[in-house]
DNA sequence: CTTTCATTTGAATACTTGTTCAAATGTAAT
DNA sequence: ATTACATTTGAACAAGTATTCAAATGAAAG
């Protein structure tokens, strides 16, 4: 953010044209904002793992700690983090609290991500 | 992982079957760990923005500067760590180096991420 | 070879984030 | 009320990260 205005480049200078078209193009900075926050939920292994089993069905936190294998408080601590970004849901149940995924995006995010990295695992891909 | 062992509780003990069953379907650490960097290099604006700029056309490093509107420096580290991941390849040119998108994924979870959001800030959804 | 320019790199800094521990809710049972 | 238990919360600490600045490459041109 220093280096610009009578610094610029020649090649900049050039494609000013290119760079005004592609910033018509793009989603404005608050829509990138958001997307990277959905991004940034799914982007901690903790919370990936969570997200991963509620995928196949609801669980309670104490459900998700063992499977998770992390202690409750940092279990729910991730939780409330997905629950702000509306990615989970939850359901009281006398003492319990069983949590459930909110979103349908999110499947394909995680399925999309799986291909992505079965395929350069290099592993086999049909079926 | 101190509450546990001994002091599972009940609910625990009851469903250990479906603790198990889970830990069978999901993908083990390794490919959660890989996924959640895939979502990690996505989850920062700046890489973002980067990203959604290169899927419309190969730019240099310069124009990237332009349009994401920060120093060079800090857009050529942001590089580095998509180059790490696979997100992103490049083609030396003389001085310059132009970048271009390596994976075909990243369309799809970029495109898919965009659609989230739109739904959730009530925007309409039609074409 | 020296200068110029695009890009990269390394160190430093400020900021963010994940986990832990201890304490607080709140619900159900004795 | 008191106890037991599932979950939440807040403070604190360690680890990670994005940006900046200054210096280093490395390629083309004078």
């Amino acid at each position: 953010m220093s280096e610009k205005g009578s610094l610029i480049c020649s090649v900049n200078v050039v494609d000013q044209e290119k760079i005004q078209k592609l910033e018509q193009i793009l989603p404005d900075k608050e829509m990138t904002k958001k997307m990277a926050e959905i991004f940034k939920a799914l982007a901690d292994p903790t919370r990936l793992h969570i997200v991963q089993a509620l995928l196949e069905e609801e669980l309670c936190v104490c459900d998700i700690s063992a499977v998770v294998n992390l202690s409750i408080s940092a279990i729910s601590h991730q939780l409330r983090l997905l629950r702000t970004m509306h990615i989970v849901k939850f359901r009281k149940q006398g003492k319990m609290v069983y949590y459930s995924l909110d979103d349908d995006h999110i499947t394909l995010l995680v399925q999309t991500a799986l291909e992505h990295v079965q395929e350069k695992t290099g592993e086999s891909v049909r079926a």
